[in-house]
DNA sequence: GTCTATATTTTGATAGAC
DNA sequence: GTCTATCAAAATATAGAC
């Protein structure tokens, strides 16, 4: 096939993802996405089973991405503070390439992956392994506070995919004509409502508040100062230890 | 009609809110709604107008409940930090007392509020503002970083509903047969996968991590003990002030 | 690989009796 | 307020020609 020119199955898959972002599984039109990949209805179930194995290969995909992204993040050699940054990059990054990943994502985990088979929920476990194996380095250098990694992950990910995912309902409440509610600054909070899915400021604002909230306590710090923990060799002497929280 | 003895109506309200949680609002079956509600289908005509009205109803019932608590507690007379905490402890509370909040609000967010009208984006611009409160109330009397209240909203807000809602995809990760990924410590991430919806555990990390993000940095604070800013007398001075960021 | 035509089911909604 | 019966539209999926 042709450079450039998407074939039949790719614009399947593009026009898929923007239907089932916006609808969800169940309002999704088969005819709908035929329409807008501009593609014949039947050229869907041919390329895929159904609407169920279409679904679930665009699924596959956007969280096959993400385990990539972080991933790489996870096993480079950045310290473990830049890997933290690195993992909400790639989230944000990811999400701004696939526009459709924010709802998606939020969509999916309410239907509670009823749709997602074997195959997926093992790529979803690896990216929360490539978030604790980047928490568990920076904890074992004492760098980072133990942290349940699964809670750290939805602290991380839930804000990016809510606030984008989020947007065209803050443009709404936006262009609402009130008085905004009185004793409120109104023009701060009108200020922050349309400045619609700023992901810098989004990353920037995250990647502050989980330093802040992995940074180990002054008595845990003071501590790691006395025990020279940094240095690779003595790694495994903490690797078992666990629950050092404030 | 007699206490206890939920109407017809309530009953209808109930059983929809599970079904539009569990499918979304194109996914939700009226015929299902009624069969569960033990209802007559046309009940749900002569209550309600149609599909789009009940998904409304129970949508404005949901924000309205967590914009008065949250008011309540904006409006309390808790310190700032008690405040913040009390904002995380209604929207927890909020989710327990209602177990599809927390789908329906993802649902929502990602249907763009295309089936909102302006009520109920009222409403949800009162929760933002009594957020905005708080945060405003700490700023003023410097012991709270200011911070854009709609991305502090987010953060706060979309952990809570990302983790709950997510209980089920986490739950069929933990039953998974695979070992899990190498070089992880395997059973520390299964461990955690397997904490379905501790909300005391979500409550108290989020607090703990919002009180640090907050935290003001130490040249702020340094400056915050030279210009007592804490007797109410002093605060509109310190009112026009903003970007104080580090 | 692509298209037309169509079978089959499901679903939102209403009319009208009681 | 409650129920039965039913309509009309929409949606998934397939058969089969080219």
């Amino acid at each position: 096939m042709p450079r450039g020119v998407p074939d039949s199955r790719q614009a399947i898959l593009s026009a898929a993802a923007a239907e089932f972002a916006a609808r969800g599984f169940a309002g999704a039109g088969v005819d709908r996405i035929a329409r807008h990949a501009r593609v014949n209805k039947a050229m869907i179930y041919y390329h895929f089973r159904n609407k169920a194995h279409l679904y679930r290969e665009i699924v596959r995909d956007m969280f096959a991405a993400i385990g990539a992204r972080t991933g790489a993040v996870a096993s480079s050699r950045l310290a473990p503070a830049g890997k933290l940054d690195g993992f909400i990059e790639a989230i944000v990054a990811e999400a701004r390439v696939r526009p459709h990943l924010p709802p998606l994502m939020m969509r999916e985990a309410a239907e509670g992956g009823q749709r997602l088979d074997a195959d997926i929920l093992r790529i979803i476990l690896g990216v929360f392994a490539n978030l604790e194996r980047i928490l568990d380095e920076g904890a074992r250098r004492r760098v980072f506070k133990r942290v349940d990694p699964i809670l750290m992950y939805f602290t991380l990910v839930g804000p990016i995919v809510m606030y984008l995912a989020g947007a065209p309902v803050r443009r709404r409440i936006g262009r609402l004509q009130t008085p905004i509610v009185a004793r409120t600054d109104a023009s701060t909070l009108r200020r922050h409502l349309t400045a619609f899915g700023d992901v810098g400021a989004l990353g920037d604002h995250l990647k502050a508040a989980a330093r802040r909230a992995l940074r180990p306590d002054s008595a845990a710090r003071r501590r790691a100062r006395q025990t020279p923990g940094h240095s690779p060799a003595s790694r495994r002497h903490a690797a078992l230890r666990y629950g050092d929280q404030a």
